[in-house]
DNA sequence: CACCCGATTATCT
DNA sequence: GATAATCGGGTGT
């Protein structure tokens, strides 16, 4: 398999979310290599998204949703969590990245199992702040180049049957409840138990 | 299974 | 000063 190379991010941010599901997350640590198939996302724009992040332009926290796709944008929040995002988006938008929510687990399940502190293969990376603790990305891994093969890339995976995907309005916010940007393949024990389905 | 709540702190207003 | 793109444990049905 091939890593995804950065014209895949210099799409629409809607376009590019569903289109990572089936996609292979992998995470290096030392000399381990821990993988997953991506199984749920979110796509976060910009100036016409009031839940994202940048929607009232760029700060310290949210510049890489500005700069070059491809690239890693890991926040904190909730002052426990870490989340995962991609940034994505065509070039006369200014701001875009993917919320990676949830991964079905396939290498290095053992030490992924050892950063969770727990033996529940279905509940380790199954949430945005599960997957980051399971793979041991922090603030560090903050504006990473996905496209490189180094601390975090992601490769082509198993095309995923249309019909498998839906669309459902996206989790933890409060405003924008209409879009329907929250992708996720049906019936995958790995996605977040958190379902709203409208 | 559903709802409720506390944890814990960087970031923004 | 308030909020947050969450999680896990608790209680009740």
């Amino acid at each position: 398999m091939k890593i995804i190379t950065r014209e895949f991010y210099n799409r629409n941010t809607i376009v590019v979310a569903k289109d990572l599901l089936g996609k292979i997350l992998v995470r290096v640590v030392g000399n381990k290599i821990l993988s997953g198939i991506i199984v749920e996302s979110e796509a976060y724009r910009s100036i016409d998204d009031p839940a994202s992040h940048s929607y009232k332009g760029k700060t310290e926290r949210n510049n890489v949703m500005f700069g070059e796709v491809g690239h890693a944008y890991v926040y904190f929040t909730y002052g426990i969590h870490y989340c995962l995002n991609i940034v994505a988006k065509e070039h006369s938008i200014p701001a875009g990245a993917i919320l990676i929510r949830a991964i079905e687990p396939i290498e290095g399940i053992e030490q992924m199992q050892k950063f969770r502190k727990t033996n529940d293969l279905y509940n380790l990376t199954n949430g945005p702040g599960k997957l980051t603790k399971a793979l041991n990305v922090t603030k560090k891994q903050n504006g990473v180049d996905v496209v490189k093969k180094d601390e975090i890339y992601i490769l082509n995976g198993r095309e995923i049957d249309n019909s498998s995907i839906i669309a459902t309005s996206r989790i933890g916010i409060s405003t924008a409840l209409d879009k329907q940007w929250r992708f996720l393949i049906t019936s995958n024990k790995f996605v977040s138990r958190r379902v709203r389905i409208n």
